[in-house]
RNA sequence: GUAGGCGUAGUUCAGUUGGUAGAGCACCUGUUUGUGGCACAGGUUGUCGCGGGUUCGAGCCCCGUCGCCUACCCCA
């Protein structure tokens, strides 16, 4: 038997329909504030990412599906949405009309190699949206809002945290003070740490390990060392948030994984889902068009995590729905084979193609969810009508064929 | 990469100090020669993950191996 790859899952029945229920949630909200639906490649040049997600991170570290292929092309499957997005972006040469905005939604496959566990899979499902030319705080606002929409729609409970990561004008001065702070205390520091404070001293900010988390909490905020313009966005951000009464935490180690974001950074997470707990998370990425060659565009998005949010959401009960029809004679079958075709025109219809008792089709009937259960048997067909019953009002008729 | 847990019927699981495999659910049949869900009665289903070892005898003990799950890490 051939089983599919560590941390790639199938999805059938109830699993499969959760996660259409969430990707279409999500669509028809992202439609209302204006999004349109943007597809790009899995495969891209390694180069991309490299660029973009940044190689410091861990993503493109060391869990990249990266190859070359054929034609001597050092690429990899995408470990997750923006970059693609924004590539195709500078590719069709939106970045030259100015002052013009555009807003995608994307969703699909990302690949990570990792090692598998609850809420963590090699091959994941995001949904994402960018927001293109808009350098107001408003839209990072408007964008926290719509990811509210889509968890209400989908009837699922959240913790908000937000950050803000400063910008070129504030966050290297920061950063330096920063290292100062790291280099005093780097003996009792863990080794990841140590070895981030070169790499990326930011990271060492949500460092897991509890002692250094305690050493952390005299570290200097980058909320206090917000420049003007930042720390006036941060502010409004927050007000934004009270007067739509949205719940938040201010969260100063909150750090994106990603080395594209400035300003606002959010996490959304949830409790009940085990250790992996962000199921959205963005923020604004006014630089990565430039990193991307393309002219400096202002850019906000998010991504959510289809699979841990379906641990979350509880599907409606579906309703008996449609027409189940058997024969019990062989020859009768025949005679149903036109009436199936012509009812699948309104309604939907499973045929019965064996002949059985009428006790076994409509045990048949039950087991696909069918409100009503036609059966044409030695008596009908002697009439020319077909006897049907309705499932939940447990009420029967027999009509002609000619008009079922 | 590291640590812990688990692999027995379609599924969830039980299986005693080693003695030749079981239950619930599901499925099929019947009670009802043409009336579903409920009830009752009966029935079908196994490479006990795989390979080796110990033993008269292994689902159980030992060694190896593969797979799954959870956590670290990372992140959506």
């Amino acid at each position: 038997m051939i089983n599919a790859l560590r941390g790639m899952k199938d999805l059938t029945f109830e699993e499969s329909e959760r996660f259409v229920h969430i990707v279409t949630t999500a669509i028809k909200v992202s439609k209302k504030y204006g999004y349109s639906y943007i597809e790009t490649p899995i495969l891209e040049e390694t180069k991309l990412f490299k660029r973009s997600v940044g190689e410091s991170s861990d993503i493109v570290g060391k869990e990249m599906y990266q190859f070359m292929d054929k034609g001597d092309n050092d690429v990899c499957m995408r470990p997750e949405g923006t970059a693609g997005v924004v590539r195709s972006f500078v590719q069709a040469k939106l970045d030259r009309r100015q002052n013009e905005k555009f807003k995608f939604y994307y969703y699909g496959p990302m690949f990570r190699y990792e090692r598998p566990q609850k809420g963590r899979l090699r091959e994941f499902h995001q949904f994402g949206c960018e927001s293109f030319g808009e350098a107001s705080v408003y839209e990072d606002f408007t964008i926290i809002q719509m990811i509210g929409d889509i968890f209400k729609a989908l009837g699922i409970g959240y913790d908000l945290q937000i950050n803000s990561l400063g910008c070129p004008e504030c966050m290297p001065p920061y950063r330096k003070k920063l290292i100062g702070f790291l280099t005093e205390c780097k003996d009792e520091l863990c080794e990841d740490c140590n070895r981030r404070i070169d790499t990326n001293p930011i990271r060492v900010l949500d460092c897991k390990n509890e002692k250094c988390q305690t050493l952390l909490t005299n570290s200097p905020k980058l909320i206090d060392n917000l420049c003007d313009s930042c720390e006036s966005d941060f502010e409004k951000l927050v007000k934004l948030l009270k007067s739509e009464n949205i719940d938040y935490v201010v969260d100063t180690n909150l750090v994106r994984g990603l080395d594209y974001y400035s300003k606002t950074a959010f996490e959304f997470v949830s409790n009940n889902i085990g250790s992996q707990s962000a199921i959205a998370g963005g923020g604004r990425y006014d630089r990565l068009v430039e990193f991307l060659d393309g002219k400096p565009t202002p850019a906000v998005g998010f991504a959510l995590g289809i699979e841990r949010i379906m641990e979350l959401v509880q599907m409606p009960e579906v309703e008996r729905e449609g027409y189940y029809l058997g024969a019990m004679e062989e020859s009768l079958v025949d005679t149903l084979f036109p009436l199936a075709s012509k009812k699948r025109a309104t309604d939907k219809v499973t045929l019965e193609y064996a002949a059985k008792k009428l006790k076994a089709h409509l045990k048949g009937a039950d087991k696909v969810n069918a409100r009503y259960c036609a059966v044409i048997g030695e008596d009908e067909m002697q009439n020319g009508t077909i006897w049907i019953k309705d499932l939940v009002e447990k009420s029967e008729t027999t009509i002609s064929q000619s008009d079922f």
